[in-house]
DNA sequence: TAGTAGTGGGGTAATTGGGGGT
DNA sequence: CATGTCCCAATTACCCCACTAC
């Protein structure tokens, strides 16, 4: 609890990605770029990912690739 | 700084878990392979390990055969 | 408003995957 | 049958600096 709790829609920063699947924020930036990852842009640019998608692909399911 | 703690096991990397067996990571990737480990695939192709996994196998504890 | 941590972007080295041979 | 080493291609990790997020 603490600094933010949006209640619709969890979202993840690049570094709670990082952190579940054991790779480099950058990494996961890269998915991001490659279409692999659904990205949402913050209004500064910055990527934030669904957290139902990222435990989708951790448990191996495969998911529509709808790009950054 | 988000306080946020995404449920999710820690990892190894096929390194991580090479240096701890004293193998060479190949041979953990047959493992992997032969179903012997659990891997979980990056989305860039590459293997992850479950820590508490390899932490039971080295304490020298049985996985459930399944069959045989 | 200021300050700290995180993120984006580009570039380069190290690791990993896959097949094949010992 | 299991492990270590060779090849090459792809992916990932760490370096820089500038900007965003809180």
């Amino acid at each position: 609890m603490a600094t933010r709790t949006p209640e619709s829609e969890p979202l993840l920063t690049p570094a709670e990605v990082a952190t579940m699947f054991r790779v480099d924020p950058k990494t996961v930036t890269r998915w991001a770029k490659a279409g692999k990852l659904s990205a949402i842009r913050t209004l500064g640019g910055h990527r934030r990912y669904r957290e139902s998608e990222v435990r989708a692909l951790l448990a191996g399911i495969p998911q529509q690739r709808t790009g950054d």
